[in-house]
RNA sequence: GCCGGUGUGGCGGAAUUGGUAGACGCAACAGACUUAAAAUCUGUUGGGAUUUUUUCCCGUGCCAGUUCAAGUCUGGCCACCGGUACCA
């Protein structure tokens, strides 16, 4: 490395060092709502090692967080660590290091050998570790509490079961069939009694103030929707038929969503795991269900659909009624049937569901239509009733089912109705018989929170010998995890080895009686949906954090991968502690940017892709920081992409950015002299400045007013604003080559010593190393460190209009929209003078020759357009 | 299948309200400096044609449309990416 350049590696790490030392970026809680602003990334696991795609979120939310201290806000910018989880166990099974070790040594590493050198600004005093008992008291505390609000709940559940994490995961947690965290292991469900938290019970509430979040992502409240998943609909009853008497039920009851197609019914599919099918299934068909429903359970999600679009199913020799119709309808057992959506029963309408068709199909049952498509009454004529639906209800009938719009045909008093007419008409006629009613459901299930697992927060509570759950007292928590654990022998049995510890999970109750604990422990999720409310009021020692301290999050900053999982999850959170009356918020994070990815070239897989280390394109922070530094990392990162979209590391691409920061650097030095002795920062009336100055002036304030409204939250264009400081730097150097040191006026000093003061500010929140290197050399003249003068207690700069306006403007000439000549014209000028201004032209009058003008179009400050043919 | 999103030079990308397409960077090429190289500074760089310091044509995935004017708006295709998927 040259010499002359610009040493980032010493520079950085001064900086990094003395601002540890200090106070700079630390929240004042007493400051009043107005002037405070919550800053906040998700925070890591701590798996011991950063690399570039972390690296974005962190700069992302640093860069706002500076911006934000300049404008005046005492910003509360926190970071901690999501500690619990499956890594460290399991990296305490292979080498026998105790999980709390392996995880504290992960994040001293990450927190003072990566984060801090990224330049990131936290306040570390607020520092929250989720794995530690000073923290996991309070989520103990909060379990107790939802407990007691009858939000946790104890049920057996088929539940999902990934055979690599040795435990029971969330719906969420599960992706296409996989584990989340295995994306290669099929889980399979299971029945057991688990933990659960009732979010179903805010599902409506979580759907409905999706629509408050005016700043979030239209993606991501997208996502969130679907996976709500809400459905208006209607549960019929069907009564068993005389053959099967079964004691207290005598019906099944379905949901649907078509009860327009309530004639259509032929036959009825009940879930395999359904609890009527035991009893209502006729002998002579009992051998076959029993095996049906074996084969059903054994087989894993990814088996039951990889088989396409086949159905199976088993007759279960048992009738119930249509109460409709009358009609006498088979019923069957089939596992495109869902126990746990609806009522776990489907009245099958295969002339009008595509599922039903093929299982109809399949099975060679009855297909009976009751919608006509409006494309077989049209006959094809386009004039057809004024529907807004055209050609495409025009095809014709398909010999699939017709799941699309129609009238309403074979169904009695119904038949002519609109189907959509009828679904209302229908439901309102068995409400009155009362064998229906109209229902909401929703996909949503609630949150499978127990895990098998050692390293996560015990679950408060215990089971007295006569089975009844009692808590654990407040004054008692933290319930803390026994450290004696031997790891060796978790490996072999799987699962918790709390199992092993009898010492701890066998207790006496205050009243003498005896107890066991609860040895599953809680989802990780569930520590990571409460800790930004930790921050504001983290050293709070009588209860997880006051009501009157914590505020919702006004920037959040983090990957989509968590659309649903923790941004569902702590939404849930906020409402339902609001509801325990600890918090007087309904939504936690009024803003949201979710960054694109970071990815790279892997050798492996021979594509461009997400860095991970299975793919072996992974970027590390520490080698590329030794080289050319934090800055020009966080500057192209910043640099490489709009916000929300994928980066691409290129090196020389990063490399670049170290170029800028030189370019920087070399020209302060060569500019050094016009820094002495200068008090005052400001130079005379612009007006009567050399057109070299005012050019210079013009560049910095159009790179301010262009970079100020790039960092409006609305926009976040950190990559443009790059582009705008590398466009001044540009600028400056054109001036260098015009003016040198020695040729410098006094009035060429005082511009340039003004605004390179400016730019040092300008470029303080993308490069806070260089920047309070350059503030010290140049502007504080300081050889020591001066932190109460700090460039990040500066103030951003305001840019000045004036300076930007110009009495002309590049006039476009154009004959019929295309560009004909660009000619700098006077402000001044009315449209009339543009026009003939225009007309002079020699360029667009050798052009018009032969043509007649038709029209002309005058766009004052813009163009003039000839229109001539 | 359904729901989102994206298509612009060799590459990443810019163009905020329809009004000069390609800002800024990377890569490449050239000049200056140097014994030389690196570094640095300065240029050139969408494609094509041409009378080659000139003039013209084409060009924002494809096809239509609206408009004086379309990367931008409308309709229809195509491709890729992401989410979701037997949810009745």
């Amino acid at each position: 490395m040259n010499v002359e350049h610009y040493q980032a590696k010493t520079i950085e790490s001064k900086w990094q060092e003395i601002w540890d030392k200090s106070d700079i970026y630390s929240f004042d809680s007493e400051t009043k709502s107005d002037k405070r602003f919550y800053s906040l990334v998700m925070f890591p696991y701590p798996s011991g090692n950063l690399h570039m795609g972390h690296m974005r979120v962190y700069t992302i939310s640093d860069v706002i967080s500076r911006h934000k201290r300049m404008l005046g806000y005492q910003v509360l910018n926190p970071m901690g660590f999501d500690a619990f989880g499956l890594p460290a166990e399991n990296a305490a099974i292979e080498n026998n290091t105790h999980p709390a070790v392996w995880t504290e040594t992960n994040i001293a590493y990450m927190r003072d050998q990566q984060l801090k050198r990224m330049g990131t600004s936290y306040d570390w005093s607020r520092e929250v570790v989720s794995c530690r008992a000073d923290y996991y008291k309070w989520t103990q505390f909060i379990f107790l509490k939802l407990y007691e609000k009858g939000l946790a709940y104890q049920k057996e559940a088929p539940v999902n079961w990934c055979p690599d994490c040795n435990t029971v995961l969330a719906n969420e947690q599960v992706e296409d069939g996989m584990c989340w965290r295995h994306g290669q292991t099929p889980v399979n469900k299971r029945m057991m009694k688990q933990w659960f938290l009732r979010i179903t019970d805010y599902a409506e509430e979580l759907l409905q103030d999706l629509n408050k979040l005016e700043h979030w992502p239209e993606s991501v409240k997208t996502m969130q929707r679907n996976w709500i998943g809400k459905s208006v609909g209607a549960e019929i009853d069907f009564p068993l038929c005389g053959a099967v008497r079964v004691e207290g039920s005598k019906a099944i009851t379905v949901y649907t969503t078509r009860p327009d197609t309530i004639y259509g019914v032929t036959y009825m599919v009940l879930a395999p795991e359904h609890k009527l099918v035991q009893e209502l299934t006729t002998d002579e068909n009992k051998e076959a269900i029993k095996a049906y429903i074996k084969d059903a359970s054994s087989k894993t999600e990814i088996e039951r659909t990889a088989e396409g679009q086949k159905k199976t199913g088993c007759f279960t020799g048992a009738y119930c009624t249509n109460p409709y119709t009358g009609e006498k309808i088979p019923v069957w057992i089939a596992d495109y049937a869902l126990v746990d959506y609806g009522t776990g029963a489907v009245m099958a309408v295969p002339a009008h569901d595509e599922r039903d068709w093929e299982f109809a199909q399949e099975f060679g049952l009855e297909i009976k239509e009751v919608i006509q498509s409006e494309a077989v009454v049209g006959e094809g004529s386009k004039a057809q009733g004024g529907e807004n639906e055209d050609d495409t209800a025009l095809q014709p009938y398909s010999p699939r089912a017709m799941t699309g719009p129609g009238v309403i045909i074979n169904s009695n008093e119904f038949n002519g109705l609109d189907n959509e007419a009828a679904k209302s008409k229908i439901v309102e006629h068995g409400l009155k018989s009362g064998f229906a009613r109209s229902t909401i459901k929703y996909r949503l299930r609630d949150w499978l929170i127990s895990r098998q697992r050692y390293w996560g927060c015990p679950i408060p509570l215990a089971q007295t010998e006569d089975g009844e759950l009692v808590q654990i007292p407040y004054e008692s928590l933290p319930v803390e995890l026994p450290t004696e654990i031997d790891f060796s022998a978790a490996k072999a049995m799987g699962g918790s080895v709390l199992e092993n510890s009898p010492d701890w999970f066998n207790i006496t109750l205050a009243n003498g009686r005896k107890a066991k604990r609860i040895t599953d422990t809680l989802d990780t999720f569930i520590c990571s949906s409460w800790y930004f409310m930790r921050y504001p009021d983290a050293l709070n020692t009588d209860k997880p954090f006051d009501k009157s301290k914590v505020f919702p999050v006004d920037q959040y900053v983090g990957g989509v991968e968590h659309a649903i999982l923790h941004l569902l999850y702590a939404r849930f959170f906020t409402k339902a502690l609001r509801d325990c009356d600890m918090l007087d918020f309904d939504e936690p994070f009024v803003r949201l940017l979710s960054q694109g990815m970071v990815v790279k070239y892997s050798e492996k897989d021979g594509k461009i892709t997400k860095m991970s280390k299975s793919k072996g394109n992974v970027v590390g922070t520490n080698d590329f920081f030794d080289e050319f530094g934090a800055d020009a990392a966080r500057l192209f990162i910043l640099f490489a992409a709009p916000v929300d979209a994928e980066v691409e590391w290129v090196e020389e691409g990063a490399q670049g950015q170290y170029r800028f920061i030189n370019r920087v650097w070399r020209l302060f030095k060569n500019y050094a002299s016009v820094f002495e002795n200068r008090e005052n920062y400001d130079f005379a009336d612009f007006a009567k400045l050399t057109k070299d100055n005012q050019d210079l002036v013009r560049a910095l304030h159009s790179a301010l007013k262009a970079i100020t409204e790039d960092l409006d939250p609305n926009r976040n264009g950190f990559n443009t604003s790059v582009a705008r400081m590398t466009e001044f730097v540009n600028a400056a150097y054109k001036y260098f080559n015009a003016h040198d040191q020695e040729s410098l006026t006094a009035e060429d000093s005082a511009v340039l010593a003004t605004l390179f003061r400016q730019f040092i500010l300008l470029i303080s929140p993308f490069t806070p190393h260089l920047a309070e290197e350059l503030w010290h050399k140049y502007i504080l003249h300081s050889d020591e460190p001066d932190l109460v003068n700090s460039v990040h207690r500066q103030s951003w700069p305001v840019f000045e209009p004036s300076y930007l306006e110009q009495n002309t403007f590049n006039l476009v000439l154009q004959i019929k929209g295309k560009k004909v000549d660009v000619v700098e014209v006077s402000k001044e000028l009315s449209k009339e003078q543009l026009e003939g201004f225009a007309l002079a032209n020699d360029k667009l009058q050798k052009r018009l020759q032969g043509l007649e003008i038709k029209k002309i179009i005058v766009i004052p400050n813009k163009l003039v357009n000839v229109v001539a043919v």
